[in-house]
RNA sequence: GCGGGUGUGGUGGAAUUGGUAGACACGCCAGACUUAGGAUCUGGUGCAGCGAUGCGUGUAGGUUCGAGUCCUAUCACCCGUACCA
């Protein structure tokens, strides 16, 4: 027989598809589009091991069908390439990040060219690339000159909003914005340039802000809210604390009801899309005006429950809140200040495990719209500063933590809903009929009173009399948060902004981009400033238009430009627009390129993007959209989500005090310690006892208790990592099977989307399954066993059986049971020695998006000379899977009892008959009346006897 | 606490969506061929029992002729989030 030696095999066709760029893609005005997307890697030194593969084996067979469907399959990849492991690296060994970074990037080309993807490679981009990131920092422009419209709900050109200023000042301004400002025309058009800079700054969607910023000083820079976990970087496990820092800051909060909105209308899965809801945190309440009691001015109070304003016994003020010096009184000045020190000295951390009472009389008291009645306002660091307007009214007997404040102060506790005891906890729930408002004997304002309405009655009552007596509004707040846009960082894009006189001021758009200059050291410097401090040539010339030495600063005409660089999501954020046009050098994207490549129809990668990428490549996609660059509001139509593969850590077992090792079976006879062993020095739990001695120098004279002759390794499911010595590297599994077996172990493994543990044990089945089809192909002298005869009608039900379940099973990503489907018809059609190309060409065309290498030696041996990626999708034909009859369980009172024969068409009458008259039927009939008789033609028969 | 998800053999996982639970594969057992097997092929393999048969989808109820699937309660584990007023 012509033995499946899948290294000759894949070598050749992989050659044949570089050579015949048969992946290569264009725009093709004939055929529809389709747009596979996985999320790019960032291209570690560690290369990939084999959960890396898992996406882009899945996506390549989804594109892959999809050609073969017809479609024009657009299906790029490329490198985010930023980073701070490269950096810190280079921060070591000096190292520029780019030399390590292109080395990986080599080193993933090489192990992905091995798996055979469809990756058209002349689209690959790098977010490091000058030809790159010149659009990343084209985009940064373009917010820095945009504002965000509230009432189109859409970016508007700041120039726009510079002739409103100009003419009407502020006056009836619906903008987004960080501050409410309020100025008149001859204000505005009386201001210096630094003065109108620094107003504008309020507005646009690129922006500098004073913001409170995650700090790291581990990694001597500022992070993303999603780049921090428990406290400590998600790079490094570095304490973060808060810091006030001028940052650029880009205005996602903007576009949080267009990001919400947006989640109806795309397909991804419910918990992604749920994470994110939670993330914008979309909450309708109400602002309520609160006057400080003999002092002159008031604050503003953000409630979700209108309805116990009532209730209210006190006050609460953000520690950070700059309300706080305002109300504090002299007398309790030196008590609020020794508070504000204690927060200020708590970590983020600590703040966040540590929810004990803390908090302090303010001296001052709010006055109570409602009833009149005077509160304290006191100084807690329960309340946030970020959320709302830092300031709340506190309702002890329907809010929790209002709660515990109160028990810990003794202040009352006035319960507002009828029947909730409030004696031990707070009643929380929005669910009961309101009382006591007002409490019996008391008058509210214009006679105001909510009793007897249920609580969402209440709320809009209460809402309706707030706003008519102009004592608050409605308000709608989002939890979602202005992206951070800088960072203290070497490796990253550099800002296309320079300072003038003080003024940040955009670099011209032709002088684009402007490249990361050169630095002698990655660190930061002795001064304090961000690596780029240390570049000698990062000065603007104004007149020249370009970029010179630093020492020329003049002020007049040569300035200095930004130090700090951009973070990993800004080149991350909208890549897959640069795929569909990847080498233009006027444009992001042509227009002809957007048009007909619109957005990503399936999008493929990791979960835990959901509140970074996920959010940020949404939010850059709407903008773009705004601006008429990017044509769909969505940029993933179609999102999943592959799961984790986790490593299968093996252990043997060392007896204390000696370099003996135990075998699994045996070791709790002993006093053993397990030490985790390379998985790759083991086969099916068994240890290789050569490998092992020759694995570690000290291992050199172990000696091994055996049970049966084998030393058995107890194991684990654990995170793949080198520290655990699990690390399944996929060339050697393309090595020693191939990178088809690999393809197809893969997806057999279990569905993309669930995480699950790799192991190596099982990819002999699916290594043998490729031998078995290979052999349906070949006779024993080697010869191609195909012929022109007529199939069989099982051949042809076995081959339109599988087209229906493949078929079926791709749409839904369900590749792990579509294997098993061609392992049954592949020995199914061994049986029945099918031979008729009618059958095995199809069949060849089936395989092709799961092993595709094998497909096309087979299709090439078929006389085909064009490559399987061009044939056609076989066409489901019914009627070949038409039953002339069929086998069903027969139940008597819903036990089965035995299985018979039934013609297809027959109806429940003619079942149930044949069922009564049935010999075998006799027996459970005997004695007994039939109560029921149930028949569903082609699925079950149930006689109910009594 | 809140939100989302998952519980099926020794293992990974199937189950036409309410109709013969355990497909397929690993592992294991037996056999064949072999100097050999960590190669290949054949058969067996949910549990208990010699057997007929009984019991079986985390646990306890319920709906139904019939439940892994639907409903109620409960437990366990995983993921996300964290004082969001």
């Amino acid at each position: 027989m012509k033995e499946y030696n899948f290294r000759e095999i894949e070598q050749k066709w992989h050659q044949n598809w570089v050579a015949n760029k048969t992946y290569k893609v264009s725009e093709d005005e004939s055929r529809k589009k389709f747009y596979v997307l996985n999320m790019f890697p960032y291209p570690s030194g560690a290369g990939l091991h084999v959960g890396h593969p898992l996406g882009y084996i899945a996506s390549d067979i989804y594109a892959r069908f999809k050609r073969l469907q017809g479609f024009n399959v657009l299906n790029p990849m490329g490198y985010d390439a930023y980073g701070l492991p490269a950096e810190q690296y280079a921060i070591q060994t000096g190292q520029h990040p780019e030399v390590t970074t292109f080395a990986n990037i080599d080193r993933y080309r090489q192990q992905l060219d091995k798996i055979g993807f469809c990756f058209d490679w002349d689209r690959e981009v790098r977010t490091c690339a000058p030809g790159y990131y010149h659009w990343t920092q084209w985009a940064f422009q373009k917010m820095f000159n945009s504002f965000f419209c509230v009432k189109c709900q859409k970016a508007q050109p700041i120039e726009q909003l510079v002739k409103w200023f100009e003419e009407h000042g502020s006056a009836d301004l619906n903008v987004a914005c960080s501050e409410e400002l309020t100025f008149t025309a001859d204000e505005w058009n009386s201001w210096d340039d630094k003065k109108k800079s620094d107003v504008l700054m309020n507005y646009r969607i690129a922006f500098m802000g004073e913001t409170m910023v995650n700090w790291c000083a581990g990694l001597g820079t500022v992070l993303a809210n999603d780049e921090v976990v428990d406290g400590v970087s998600v790079r490094g496990g570095f304490p973060v604390e808060q810091k006030k820092m001028r940052q650029w800051c880009l205005r996602v909060s903007a576009y949080a009801q267009r990001l919400l909105d947006g989640l109806d209308t795309i397909d991804w899965s419910d918990s992604i899309k749920e994470t994110q809801k939670n993330w914008i945190g979309r909450s309708e309440g109400t602002e309520v005006q609160i006057k400080v009691a003999d002092q002159d001015f008031d604050f503003t109070i953000f409630t979700t429950r209108a309805d116990t304003m009532f209730g209210v016994t006190f006050f609460v003020l953000a520690p950070e809140s700059e309300l706080v010096d305002k109300v504090t009184t002299a007398d309790q000045r030196g008590a609020v200040d020794e508070y504000i020190k204690y927060v200020k000295g708590r970590t983020e951390r600590e703040r966040m495990i540590d929810h004990t009472v803390t908090g302090v009389f303010s001296g001052a008291y709010g006055v109570n719209p409602i009833t009149g009645d005077k509160c304290p306002i006191y100084i807690s660091e329960y309340v946030l500063a970020g959320y709302g307007t830092g300031a709340i009214m506190a309702v002890p007997a329907h809010d929790s933590r209002d709660y515990a404040f109160a028990k810990h102060f003794n202040l009352p506790i006035i319960p507002l809903i009828e029947g909730a005891d409030v004696s031990e906890e707070s009643y929380d729930a929005k669910e009961g009929i309101v009382m006591n408002s007002p409490v019996e004997g008391k008058t509210a304002f214009d006679g105001f009173c909510l009793n007897g309405l249920t609580i969402k009655e209440a709320i809009k009552a209460t809402k309706k009399f707030v706003t008519e007596h102009n004592l608050g509004r409605v308000k709608v707040n989002y939890r979602l948060r202005d992206a951070i846009f800088s960072r203290q960082r070497y490796w990253g894009e550099p800002f296309p902004v320079y300072y003038k006189n003080g003024i940040p001021t955009m670099i011209p758009e032709e002088c684009l981009p402007i490249e990361l200059p050169q630095v002698e050291d990655f660190k930061p410097t002795e001064t304090g400033e961000p690596p780029l401090g240390n570049a000698k040539v990062w000065a603007w010339d104004e007149q020249n238009k370009k970029v010179v030495d630093k020492s020329l600063v003049d002020e007049k005409t040569v300035f200095p430009i930004e130090l700090y660089t951009m973070p990993g999501f800004a080149g991350s954020s909208a890549y897959y627009l640069r795929y569909m046009d990847p080498n233009n050098s006027e444009a992001l994207i042509s227009e002809k390129a957007a048009t007909y490549w619109q957005n990503v129809d399936l999008y493929v990668g990791g979960s835990e993007h959901a509140t970074g990428h996920l959010i940020y490549s949404r939010f850059w996609n709407k903008f773009l959209f705004d601006l008429g660059i990017s044509k769909k509001e969505e940029p993933f139509q179609k999102l999943v989500n592959q799961g984790m593969i986790q490593g299968r850590s093996n252990f043997v077992y060392r007896i204390k005090d000696t370099n003996t090792f135990v075998s699994l079976g045996l070791k709790d006879q002993y006093d053993v310690t397990p030490i985790h062993v390379d998985v790759n020095i083991v086969k099916n739990d068994v240890l290789d006892t050569e490998a092992f001695k020759a694995w570690r120098p000290e291992y050199a004279t172990a000696e091994f208790v055996l049970e049966d002759g084998k030393y058995v390794c107890g194991w684990a499911i654990e995170k793949m990592s080198k520290s655990m010595y699990n690390v399944v590297n996929p060339d050697m599994i393309v090595e020693n099977y191939g990178a088809d077996t690999l393809r197809l172990y893969e997806m057999f493994l279990g569905p993309v989307e669930q995480s699950k543990p790799w192991d190596t044990n099982g990819i002999d089945g699916c290594f043998r399954f490729l031998k078995k089809f290979w052999a349906l192909y070949w006779d024993k002298e080697g010869n191609l066993q195909v012929d022109n005869s007529e199939p069989s009608a099982d051949s042809m039900k076995t081959l339109h059986k599988l087209i229906k379940k493949v078929t079926a099973d791709i749409e839904v990503f369900s590749y792990n049971t579509s294997i098993p489907a061609f392992m049954v018809a592949t020995s199914e059609l061994a049986q029945q020695k099918a031979r008729s190309r009618q059958v095995l060409e199809p069949l060849a065309v089936l395989i092709a998006p799961f092993a595709p290498h094998i497909a096309e030696e087979l299709w090439e041996a078929l006389g085909h000379d064009t490559s399987v990626c061009d044939a056609q999708w076989p066409e489901l034909d019914e009627k070949y899977l038409v039953e002339s009859s069929v086998k069903l369980a027969v139940q008597f009172s819903g036990k089965v009892r035995f299985t018979m024969e039934f013609p297809a068409d027959a109806t429940s009458e003619q079942m149930i008959a044949q069922v009564m008259e049935a010999e075998e039927s006799q027996k459970y009939l005997e004695g007994k009346q039939v109560v029921k008789t149930i028949a569903v033609p082609g699925r079950i028969v149930n006689i109910v006897v009594k």
